[in-house]
DNA sequence: GATGTCTTTATGTCAAGACAAAGGCTTGAC
DNA sequence: GTCAAGCCTTTGTCTTGACATAAAGACATC
């Protein structure tokens, strides 16, 4: 029964469960709360903290919900017995490069506006005769070649013209311009790569790539994105935490 | 602002946010909230249904959580924009299949307690020197092959000599022994058939295949199976959702 | 010695209320 | 006519309190 060290800062904007529940974390990830380990019951460490119950019940839950703890009725909460991964998450890759102390840079090799196809009006629910970009991108770290991505945009979400792709992420771009990304659905499979492919990616046209086709939607539940990215195989894998509830 | 009727049944023992989730994943589902619908608020909703709010949250909270609804503080709540997907989720393909109306049947490769190599040992968090099972399978559906699956589980979890795994799936054998899977971590890239799996699979060396990597744990954290599975890129993809919290 | 029942412990569910903060709209001043 | 201030709506956060239910162990009984 383990009782991680957590002290609440109530002058802080971060709200309380969202404190606990990163000082939660970063007890698991240094070891101070070890695989395995029970951790003092809910009612006990709300008391211990000054909390009310369902606050530390919410905090409990988000390290629940990304497959850190697990609950058991009757007996308590644990630590799960894996180590650490880092999950796919909503923010681009470019950003989780960075993150990891890579150096990516994208080349854009096309960017206009286009009419858009059956497949695309229905994925994106827009009236037919919509205009969209039509964005071409190779992202790459150091001299190796990683991606191609291809994104579609409707025009009225943002003016790609006014933004330099080639230093800023569309992520990133997106946030600028008040778009809030909330949800995204993702499908991920495997193809040969064809010419084109193989050329930028510097492989040999056969080989085998990972794909990922993305709808992203924002805060207001509206596809402002579609994602057909193909990834060299050998280069980049997914990573996926499910959790039954 | 669409207004869905929702019925709760107090004398169930369904618990009431989640009946209420339920019926608005339907509603979503029929069409009956449409895309782009904003429902009523949280408040008012509670008040017709005769339930607290922290309650009627909860319940707009799983379908939050599932990707089929946005909130915005101040604006309200709306219905993603997307048609509906059925992600990944912790069930094993056998059921994935059996739900869809195909006709999956599996045959055991080989079965049979090995000693765990080191990299299984650190996947598993078991003591040098362990056992395990190394259970090799491939799934079909109809004539076609679709996977070779690679599973790697503690003697200690189960005893598959005496399960029959030609006709009971590994999940299902699991839960009748008491064992509840509650997170898994998966992994997900491509690469070329080697000359087993192109043989196994009806494919010709080299073709591209999807990779699955998993680890799953039960409700008391501990690692209880590995999972290896190769799939034929042309019949297979994996969905998954992200939501941003 | 095996089985069944009670007690303890901890999470699961639900209620009612309060204040904070963000978004959007209206209103008013300049 | 434009911009800013203020108001209203709605979700976000937090509190206190209560009862239900599953798991595990202790205990008594057969």
């Amino acid at each position: 029964m383990s009782h991680p060290s957590i002290r609440i800062d109530r002058s802080s904007r971060l709200p309380l469960y969202s404190q606990v529940a990163e000082q939660l974390e970063r007890a698991i990830s240094t070891g101070d709360l070890a695989p395995g380990d029970r951790i003092t019951n809910e009612v006990a460490l709300a008391a211990d903290l000054g909390l009310s119950r369902p606050t530390m019940r919410q905090a409990i839950s988000v390290l629940v919900d990304k497959g850190l703890l697990v609950r058991k009725r009757g007996v308590g909460t644990q630590v799960v017995q894996g180590q650490i991964r880092r999950p796919v998450e909503l923010t681009s890759l470019n950003e989780d490069l960075q993150r990891a102390g890579q150096d990516p840079h994208t080349r854009v090799l096309g960017c206009r506006p286009l009419e858009a196809d059956e497949h695309t009006l229905a994925e994106l629910q827009i009236p037919s005769g919509s205009v969209v970009w039509d964005l071409h991108r190779l992202r790459s770290v150091g001299d190796e070649p990683l991606a191609v991505m291809h994104n579609v945009i409707p025009l009225d979400v943002i003016d790609l013209a006014t933004v330099d792709l080639d230093r800023v992420g569309l992520y990133e771009a997106m946030r600028s311009v008040g778009i809030h990304l909330r949800v995204a659905h993702q499908r991920i499979g495997a193809r040969r790569a064809d010419a084109r492919e193989a050329g930028l990616l510097g492989e040999h046209r056969g080989a085998p790539l990972l794909t990922m086709s993305r709808t992203a939607f924002d805060d207001a539940g509206r596809a402002v994105e579609l994602g057909n990215h193909v990834y060299r195989a050998d280069r980049q894998t997914f990573e996926v935490t499910l959790v039954d509830r």
